[in-house]
DNA sequence: TAAAAAGTATAAAGATTTTATAAAGAGGGC
DNA sequence: GCCCTCTTTATAAAATCTTTATACTTTTTA
């Protein structure tokens, strides 16, 4: 069995060992790459399903190799990064990243955002119609329904949540929803968006305290999960 | 068998074939044109069941071929669109196209997009009566009845109603209502969309400080509901 | 590990925009 | 002219957006 080509671009050869052996194992083909340059090749010559894709590389860093990866290669990059260089993680994910981990990783996180990653581009996600267990959005109608009621929500709020269930599984940073939806002029305004996003979780959350659909990635952004 | 004829306008080549496959194989009879003009003119001449049109044709913006089939084409139209064109898709959406794929799409919704409006035309067309629980509407009569009395609407007043209930469930934009009952010329006076909600509400809420047929949505425009 | 710092959540008040409604004025058909 | 409908104006009411204040959580530092 094979699920699917992964391509890893990292320095640290412990690093790549512990990824060989944990995707090996869970039947994916696992090409390796130790600088970016050989990365950058590697790509073009497979195609992979995924890149896993280290900042800390060694030749030239991580953000240029994921810029020159995102001029032709579509699919999912997920991103590994210290855990100090908040700043790196925000950027990549600006620069077009679909993910990311901090090292130390568990192996099981890092399979379960591989998963999910995997799965969002086999769907295409062009959808005008997003169902997830209890809530449910038509984007041409433009509502949404909580266990079949219409849930009101404001023009604000509305943006804001289509925005997110567009991007299902993916890690959206402060700056890109306050760009998206406040505007270029906005990005400062961190406070309007935690203002909405609790105003959201109130109607859409069965617990907002304990929110199951929208997570806070703290210092990053947030992140829609739609069905586990 | 036969499940319909659809109009298939595109200027790519690619794209042509792949749906002539598709529908084919799903026993449509498929019509092709590469511009704006020929489509214009195949649809005259057909009359197709449903038509599909990508915006970004060469010859004439796919806006403009829109609104030319609006003028006289009342069944389904599906637009294309690549995906970073979000403003494009809103405009043709308020142009009357009744839905919309972003491309690269999976055949697999297509279809699905397909089947869902020709099942709403058809519907739209037996049932020129619209049966809420105390209102019911005859489209080609030209009657409203509330709890089986007559009730008497001016035209305005009726051509909004009926567009409303034409579109159930769905919100409808100032621009779109505005456009459709006004016409382009008048998109900015949003005072008489008021001033006729408010008499249409009069007419039909059995509580008009409580509507629960025309629906607010601030700051977008109004939904009217039938059931619930 | 505990304290400090940074970042986040939430309610609620104030400001602004949008909407509702009545009613007066304008225009056209009979 | 009279009646009906459409357009315009004025003002009240409602909804939404922005700002402020404070409590809470997570991350970093020592």
């Amino acid at each position: 069995m094979n699920n699917g080509e992964i391509l890893v671009i990292d320095d640290e050869v412990q690093i790549r060992k512990l990824l060989e052996i944990t995707l090996q194992s869970n039947d994916f083909l696992v090409k390796e790459a130790a600088t970016g340059k050989e990365g950058l090749l590697m790509a073009a010559n497979h195609s992979p399903d995924l890149i896993i894709l280290d900042l800390g590389l060694p030749d030239e860093s991580g953000h240029s190799v994921l810029k020159k990866l995102r001029q032709w290669y579509s699919k999912s990059i997920i991103i590994l990064s210290v855990q100090s260089s908040e700043e790196d993680i925000v950027k990549a994910l600006d620069n077009g990243a679909n993910d990311y981990l901090v090292k130390p990783f568990r192996t099981g996180e890092l399979l379960a955002r591989i998963r999910s990653s995997l799965r969002h581009s086999a769907s295409e996600e062009n959808n005008s119609l997003i169902d997830c267990d209890d809530l449910q959005l038509d984007l041409t109608a433009r509502t949404v329904k909580k266990n079949n009621e219409i849930i009101k929500l404001t023009g604000t709020e509305y943006t804001l949540l289509a925005l997110f269930a567009k991007n299902e599984g993916k890690v959206l940073t402060h700056q890109y929803l306050l760009r998206q939806v406040w505007g270029a002029g906005h990005i400062n305004e961190s406070q309007y968006l935690r203002v909405y996003i609790a105003q959201l979780r109130k109607k859409i959350e069965n617990n907002p305290n304990r929110p199951i659909h929208l997570i806070t990635e703290s210092g990053v952004g947030y992140r829609f999960v739609g069905k586990n």
